[in-house]
RNA sequence: GGAGAGGUGCCUGAGUGGCCGAAAGGAGCAGUUUGCUAAACUGUCGUACGCCCAAAAGUGUACCGGGGGUUCGAAUCCCCCCCUCUCCGCCA
């Protein structure tokens, strides 16, 4: 969510902003300009009543107490009529404050001035490049027929226990998983950031704390006898913890890491969007998550770029990063980086993270703020990223590193998986 | 799931209708003293929104788990909800 003060501040810089996104705000932000108006008038005569009332009543204590029982009652018959005032003025106040509220949660976060303008994930900028796109011969097969020749992944197992999207991972299948997940978290570690392990169901004010409620309802798994979320990425849990928090500025940054389950219902997808590994309802991911302070945000998302580029080099993957255009964009981010890994014998770019700077917009819902000496708390900024997600990271890898025999496992995964080859 | 107890400021904890934004202690911060560590003493020590203002200061309102009610007046009384703890039951 935008900061009022803001909106209040730059209107018009607001909604210039937001076109970058092809969202119209104009109407919002006037909408909003007006409630906000109505709102602090409202809240001054309403003050003023409370005022009187809160003086009245001091006195009448006092009347009282000294036996002036004639005065108090005097007293006393003017309150009906502000009591009367108050219950009116006070039902005005909470009515402009929800639509208030209700506009300003339809805002997107405003991007940051570096991002490009575009409508389409074609209109994104590739800002770097690297590693050899494969040369895979003619009998090169997608990474679900590998799974499969090499009894890796189940499918058609996982749609009967669960439904399609939910695969088995078996064997050195499995093993691989778990392999992918220790060597992220132990380079995470090893980068300074502390491991969490997140309940992987949270409360609703989890999930508007981070942004994807009300926007993205329909896309989380909800239990309805427990009003629960299944999490769609550890963002939502690692995030959380911060929730209603004032931090000492001298506890930043918080660098959080963890490895989560993720759940999606990706209603509406189709396709070879969905073939194998390509986009599952459920899938593991290890999450990083900082807070920082404002001045260093822009910077600190840098490093965690680069962070999950080291990630990617260093399992010999070739991958691309993105910046995203206005288009592209998450309603929540001020500027994202993707990248992508490419898939050889799909022969497509694979999303495997995004990396995010909110700026304070997910703070601002969260009411997340850090206070440096004696200045009033302000809100932090928070960013995050996949580092990594495991499908289409295990997609391009089968992919492009297979021959006629088998798949080759790269060096540094090799003291996690226990072999170095499948066949 | 059943029975009971309880949720107060950064923490401990007092407060059963007005003198309570809230005692006291601790922590923190600033200062004084002491040769260092430490101690002692003094002061300071919430947030949000509004008004005023260049700003600071000032000032008004709200907040004692959340929501509603009674009352001129609620941390305190009443109702609903949430959460925590203890015991019992169940269970990885």
């Amino acid at each position: 969510m935008l900061e009022l003060s803001y909106i209040r501040r730059s209107p018009k810089e607001v909604v210039d902003r937001l076109a970058v996104k092809n969202f119209d705000a104009k109407s919002i932000v006037d909408e909003i300009l007006a409630m906000d108006e109505k709102r602090r008038s409202t809240q001054t005569s309403l003050d003023a009543i409370l005022a009187q009332l809160n003086k009245a009543s001091k006195e009448i204590g006092e009347l009282y107490k000294s036996g002036k029982r004639a005065e108090a009652d005097e007293l006393k018959a003017n309150t009906g009529k502000w009591k009367l005032d108050i219950s009116v003025l006070e039902e005005e106040m909470r009515t402009t404050e929800t639509e208030l509220q209700s506009k300003a949660v339809l805002l997107p976060n405003t991007p940051h001035s570096s991002v490009p303008k575009g409508k389409t994930p074609e209109d994104n900028e590739v800002v770097h490049t690297e590693g050899a796109i494969p040369e895979l011969g003619e009998n090169a097969l997608p990474h679900w027929e590998l799974a499969k020749k090499y009894d890796l992944i189940d499918f058609e197992t996982g749609v009967k226990i669960t439904g399609a999207g939910f695969p088995i991972y078996k064997g050195k299948g499995a093993r691989l998983q778990r392999a992918l997940i220790n060597f992220f978290l132990d380079k995470a570690y090893e980068a300074g950031y502390m491991e969490i392990e997140p309940p992987i169901l949270v409360n609703e004010d989890s999930g508007f704390g981070t942004g994807q409620l009300p926007d993205k309802e329909g896309q989380m798994y909800f239990v309805t006898e427990d009003k629960l979320y299944l999490i769609p990425t550890a963002e939502v849990p690692i995030t959380n913890i911060y929730r209603d928090m004032v931090l000492d500025a001298a506890t930043l940054p918080v660098k959080n890491c963890g490895y989560t389950p993720c759940f999606r219902r990706e209603a509406g997808s189709y396709g070879k969007d969905v073939r194998g590994l390509n986009r599952l309802h459920q899938f593991d991911k290890v999450e990083i998550v900082q807070i920082r302070l404002p001045e260093e945000s822009y910077k600190t998302l840098e490093e965690m770029r680069d962070y999950v580029a080291g990630l990617l080099r260093s399992l010999h993957l070739p991958f691309r990063i993105l910046k995203l255009c206005g288009g592209d964009m998450s309603f929540a981010s001020a500027l994202t980086y993707d990248m992508e890994v490419f898939s050889g014998a799909q022969k497509r770019w694979l999303e495997v993270s995004s990396v995010s700077n909110f700026e304070t917009f997910q703070s601002n819902r969260m009411k997340l703020r850090f206070k440096k000496d004696k200045d009033k708390p302000a809100l932090a900024h928070t960013l995050n990223g996949s580092a990594l997600a495991l499908p289409r990271i295990v997609a391009s890898m089968l992919e492009n590193n297979q021959d006629d025999k088998g798949i080759r496992i790269p060096d540094v995964l090799v003291p996690y998986t226990k072999f170095e080859y499948i066949s």
